[in-house]
DNA sequence: GATTTATGAATGAAGG
DNA sequence: CCTTCATTCATAAATC
């Protein structure tokens, strides 16, 4: 659509309000000259309905909460946490055949936040030790091997690294056309969505350290009334 | 900011879609007075950029109650609930499932060609010395980063490699239930049974695999069906 | 425009 | 630790 073709036009552009505001003239003062004021949608149906999936899907989150909820809580320890109806299929086809299981570990999210709450705790690959006793409290909430675990520190630390290396090292957002690269997202011809920026868009630098747009929640919450 | 303005002028507006179309009709049928119907784009960039910003708060808020309710509902052995350090893409569910969509390196042409004759000279992946100097090259060429150019170096490899298995089938094996795998036989996602829980205690994987999702705002009559 | 295919990206694991 | 590879997932592109 229109908007597609004009984020063409705007490679190179800065994400700055003032084009916001050059912009916004342009539309209000499209069409007849008179100081009239007509009223224009202000979003596509395209865009529209891009939002309402987007927002669908955060409402089913929720609705996952809930189920989530229910499970968690009826029955905390059960191996298996069957939210809604989930595609687990019991292993077995109709022929017998060899199913493929999955060969590599998955943390599920439980372990996922410990390990993640532990890595953020700053020390680093723990000892030995301490990947027992890690293995063995992860593995209430899951399989887990301690092989798992340890590699799982590695690889965290690595990534960590690595994305901080290519974070950090530029700030030479100076003059032309920088369209400088979050660590590893790449936007470029974006169709569907809009270019997402820098890691100074992270929501929750927005969500906790921006005011700003913090103050523009509502917004949503007006839509979705 | 001026969107909310303009927002302001449409208070009395519900948010329908079918008054969205009406209004669509509107706003072609104003402005210049040829008959014709002309699109105006209706949000800026700067505009829409605001919008998915807003949209990225909500997922990332959505992301923080499901941890968080994670922590509470699974926490015996956990001291307190941390919600404010959860490592977490802001785009991303924790496990690494996309909410707001990020767009997605696309190589242009000129690029694609160099990187791959870049790749038929034979020589492994290149050097982190080369590949800056490669991404610097195609630079010239539309937007890329140096991780594009190193997983696409990764994943070129992958499926040279791939492909040369397939062609060279030379020994027949005993082609019973042997079905290798094809290139398109990565889909089978859905074979993933395992006897650990883990598909099973990821309500993310639920969400973004749920077809029905996208087209409704329903919050909670998501999944009743 | 729904479904399928190709491929960019993320990450667990292995080797050094 | 670092690099590399294998596997998986999501999605852009292609196809129907």
């Amino acid at each position: 659509m229109e908007w597609e073709k004009q984020e063409q036009h705007h490679h190179h552009r800065h994400h700055h309000q003032q084009e916001e505001l050059e912009q916004n003239v342009n539309v209000g003062g499209n069409g007849n000259g008179n100081g009239g004021v007509f009223y224009v949608k202000v979003m596509t149906d395209a865009q529209v309905e891009i939002l309402r999936k987007q927002i669908s899907v955060y409402a089913t989150i929720c609705e996952q909460l809930v189920e989530m909820h229910k499970s968690l809580t009826s029955h905390q320890d059960l191996a298996g946490v069957r939210l809604g109806n989930l595609y687990c299929d019991p292993l077995m086809t109709s022929t017998g055949h060899k199913i493929s299981a999955r060969q590599r570990w998955t943390p599920t999210a439980v372990q996922l936040q410990i390990l993640e709450r532990i890595f953020d705790q700053g020390y680093g690959t723990p000892s030995k030790q301490k990947i027992k006793e890690i293995t063995s409290d992860l593995s209430q909430h899951g399989q887990i091997s301690e092989t798992n675990v340890y590699n799982w520190f590695q690889n965290r630390r690595a990534q960590s690294k690595r994305k901080q290396l290519i974070t950090t090292p530029n700030n030479a957002e100076s003059e032309v056309a920088t369209e400088v690269e979050s660590p590893k997202d790449q936007k470029t011809k974006s169709e569907n969505f809009l270019p997402q920026q820098n890691s100074a868009s992270r929501p929750e630098d927005l969500c906790f350290q921006n005011p700003e747009i913090g103050s523009r929640l509502h917004f949503l919450d007006q839509q979705t009334h």
